[in-house]
DNA sequence: GCAAGTTCATTTTTT
DNA sequence: ATGAACTTGC
């Protein structure tokens, strides 16, 4: 029996076979898994919600209940959609599925909401009004909306703020709603209200006038398109049969919407006018000419839910019972990734929050290893005692990419960098400063979104004056004028420019870049078999296109030509974005710019992950979610920065924060950490910082405190010490939490000292040892650690590591070039 | 219109 | 402490 896989249409598909019984067929597919994860993989029905524990093995009972699905021909791969948190989780549930069935499964849709929705959106733009080719805006781009709009309407001076306008936007739209909706109900007469409304109107106006999309749009208009246009849902209701959505406790009012629309059942009349148009839907009705609903399953944990800050609403999956009547409810607990000391602590913390179903995470693998625990005076004594128990655990055999490094803030990736760095130890921040973010790179995919779509003024205006070409704000701010009073686009305006009473210079400028966008464009435009097939082909690709801008429109000249020795960086930048491209075009043949701008502008910051690279993984508890490492470290446990300052009023905050906290523990398999430091410092003040309040909240027992907050506070003589800690002092013991002026005051010496001389790794001069050159058995001093005897020395260049027994604190790497180190 | 100097806010988490 | 944003002088 073979499968004959129309992805796009499963017309028809009926008539191929008779489904086979799902008992032989599926049992590779349920053996091993216990009573739970069978049912789960087995159950047929409407709705089905799994109540997957952390590590309960619900990645597997997805993958396994897909390829049941299929392989017991209950569905065609086409007639499945799956929705993931990341595109990570996508690809790899992909390939799952595809290991399982052992051929390929194309025509399946296993994508995040919103890529799922532009491509809906791409394909039906024509419904609404919107070319194929919309532009999505990401959130620096909408901010530079709104700044701009909030200074036009002198807002700034009620106290309005583009982060704060953008926040109460993206939280309307949420929650579907838009500007018309919104002033409808709004009191007007409350001057701020008035001045709001006008804000989102006028925020909407422009997203629609440049065709262009933020990420809520994504979500929202795709319901809107569903309500609005009945038959174009029934082709997606038609099509999927099955969905699937993980991490169900995290979507949102707009994703629950347009899951709800999604398994609606199509009406007889739409039905038949399908029929009418030539789309098969025999086979697909039930006695009374309707398509029924898709069935539907989720799987969610209500302990993991973390991100109602963006609009999770967590009664999605609490009331999943009530809003899908005659639901299955199966419940996962057994877990497979933890020892049972780790789970303890889970269960334990977890257990604080109020009503929640109870639900305890069992191993049938034994206890393990103790939780480690350590008290930091400062970041950076906290942040060595992680890279020193990073090395200890590398020499015991763990590699480096199976080590993860957890705080709350973005933050607080500094002080464990520069100790990182200093310990030559591998390491790669997830997330953080994102490599599309900075400056030079958003400037060249401006160039290329402005040819994509020539409507998108923001992306236009950015390149205006990139590189310096002599047209200013006043230029720049006359063309948007004239392209309102004339209403025509800010690209058409351009061509204008001799209408503008302006210098020749500038309209030679202005000229100049309007013919390379234009020539760009042309190169874009397929050949005529390309076009009559409705394919790509002839259309130059994306890496071509790119090189061409940059070089015609000399913005990659002005980089290699500037003297700021900064802009040699982001040449080699660009320059990377153009590797980048050449790679998306050998990957993804036939695929167009427009394919990659959505490509780049859907990455979230787990995706960017290498299960290849052999470093240690730096990221916010919030991008861990759904990963698992064999030793995670849990740092800057303190109370304002877990739970976070920012969460204290919001209601519900705490809880939020303690499971975040409770997702960090889950994350370990076998090796937990908690760490945090008695002082941090903010806003460049160095604060005294209590431990966090839910550190109390797992049992003693379970963690070996190799410095306690005690101990660091106290710092009594008889304790265990820091690996590198400072003299200790006298004085009365310390309870959990109290303070002390002398370390107060040597905290701040000591890290003003470390900071003077090692500035900002990647913007200030590092310290550069330069040809310094060490040989085994030299004796060297080091700022931190004091003298030691040089064992011997590895690598090559720049990149040459020594590596140390020091008299008082043991071996060390440290990478020669910049450690703080002499010869003696 | 541009470069250098000064002020100022910034830090919660992200598709 | 740092980087963005604004002001001042050429």
């Amino acid at each position: 029996m073979t499968l004959i896989l129309d992805p796009d249409d499963p017309a028809g598909w009926r008539e191929a076979d008779a489904p086979a019984s799902s008992g032989a067929s599926g049992s590779h597919l349920t053996d091993g898994l216990n009573p739970q994860q069978r049912e789960a993989v087995e159950y047929r029905g409407p709705a089905l919600l799994i109540v997957a524990g952390a590590g309960s093995g619900k990645t597997r009972v997805l993958t396994h209940r897909i390829a049941h699905l299929i392989e017991t021909r209950e569905a065609w791969p086409s007639q499945i959609l799956a929705i993931t948190f990341t595109n990570k989780a996508a690809a790899e549930m992909r390939e799952r599925v595809q290991a399982l069935l052992g051929e390929g499964a194309s025509g399946m849709w296993i994508s995040t909401f919103h890529s799922a929705c532009v491509r809906i959106l791409r394909r039906e733009a024509e419904s609404l009004g919107m070319s194929s080719t919309f532009t999505i805006y990401d959130s620096a781009d909408t901010r530079t909306m709104l700044k701009r709009i909030i200074k036009e309407l002198d807002a700034d001076t009620m106290g309005f703020t583009p982060a704060g306008a953008q926040a109460k936007i993206s939280k309307l739209k949420n929650e579907l709603s838009d500007a018309d909706t919104y002033a409808r109900n709004a009191n007007l007469n409350d001057p701020q209200e008035a001045v709001f409304c006008e804000i989102f109107r006028q925020y909407s106006r422009r997203l629609r006038d440049q065709h262009a999309l933020d990420f809520d749009d994504l979500i929202a208009e795709t319901v809107y398109l569903f309500r609005a246009f009945p038959k174009v849902a029934a082709l997606y209701q038609r099509r999927f049969r099955h969905i699937l959505v993980d991490e169900y406790q995290d979507t949102n009012h707009a994703q629950y919407a347009l899951i709800r629309e999604l398994t609606r059942p199509v009406e007889r009349e739409v039905v038949d006018e399908l029929d009418a148009h030539g789309i098969l839907v025999r086979g697909l009705t039930d006695d009374h000419g309707e398509i029924p609903g898709a069935s539907l399953t989720v799987v969610g944990d209500s302990d993991q839910s973390i991100y109602a800050f963006r609009g999770a609403d967590i009664r999605n999956i609490v009331e999943f019972e009530r809003d899908f009547p005659g639901a299955k409810v199966v419940l996962l607990e057994q877990n497979y990734r933890s020892t049972q000391n780790i789970l303890s602590a889970a269960n334990a913390v977890i257990q604080n929050n109020f009503d929640r179903k109870d639900k305890k995470l069992w191993t049938a693998d034994g206890d393990g290893e103790k939780i480690v625990g350590y008290t930091g005076y400062t970041a950076h004594d906290e942040a060595q005692f992680i890279a020193d128990e990073i090395e200890a655990l590398h020499r015991a055999g763990v590699a480096y990419r199976d080590i993860a490094v957890f705080y709350r803030t973005n933050a607080q990736t500094r002080a464990l960098e520069e100790i990182f760095v200093r310990s030559a130890l591998p390491y790669r921040v997830v997330g953080g400063t994102k490599f599309y973010e900075r400056a030079e790179i958003k400037d060249a995919m401006a160039y290329l979104a402005a040819v994509a779509n020539p409507l998108d003024e923001l992306a236009l205006r950015r390149i205006l004056n990139t590189p310096k070409r002599g047209i200013g704000p006043a230029t720049e701010t006359a063309i948007a004028q004239f392209a309102e009073q004339n209403e025509i686009s800010f690209r058409q305006a351009m061509r204008s420019a001799a209408e503008l009473g302006l210098g020749p210079k500038v309209r030679g400028a202005i000229g100049g870049l309007a013919d390379v966008l234009d020539q760009a464009a042309a190169m874009l435009v397929p050949s005529q078999r390309g076009l009559d097939e409705g394919t790509n082909e002839g259309a130059a690709k994306v890496s071509d296109v790119l090189v061409y801008l940059l070089e015609a429109s000399g913005l990659i000249a002005a980089l290699r030509n500037s003297r700021d020795p900064q802009d040699e960086t982001r040449a080699e930048n660009v320059e990377e974005l153009v590797a980048q491209t050449r790679d998306f075009d050998r990957e993804n043949p036939g695929a167009t710019l427009v394919d990659f701008l959505t490509q780049v502008s859907l990455v979230a910051a787990a995706d960017e992950l290498d299960d290849a690279s052999g470093t240690v993984s730096l990221m916010t508890l919030h991008t861990a979610k759904g990963l698992e490492y064999h030793a995670v470290f849990l740092t800057g446990l303190e109370e304002g920065l877990l739970p976070h300052q920012m969460s204290a009023t919001e209601p519900g905050g705490p809880a939020e924060e303690r499971r975040l906290f409770y997702v960090g523990i889950t994350r370990a398999r076998k090796r937990l950490y908690l760490s945090l430091a008695m002082s941090r410092a903010q806003f460049g003040e160095v604060a005294v910082a209590m431990p966090s309040r839910y550190l109390q909240e797992i049992p003693e027992h379970l963690v070996d405190w190799k410095q306690s907050p005690g101990m660091a506070t106290s710092r009594g003589g008889t304790q265990p010490r820091a690996l590198n800690a400072r003299r200790p002092g006298s004085g009365p013991g310390g309870a959990w939490g109290t303070r002390d002026r002398d370390l107060e005051r040597f905290s701040v010496t000591r890290s003003a000292a470390t900071k003077t001389e090692w500035a900002n790794k990647v913007t200030a001069n590092v310290r550069d040892n330069g040809d310094l050159t060490l040989d085994s058995g030299d004796r060297i001093r080091h700022a931190d650690f004091g003298e030691g005897t040089v064992n011997q020395v590895t690598g090559e260049g720049s990149k040459r590591i020594a590596h140390v027994a020091f008299d008082r604190v043991g071996a060390k790497k440290l990478l020669i070039k910049i450690a703080p180190i002499e010869k003696l």
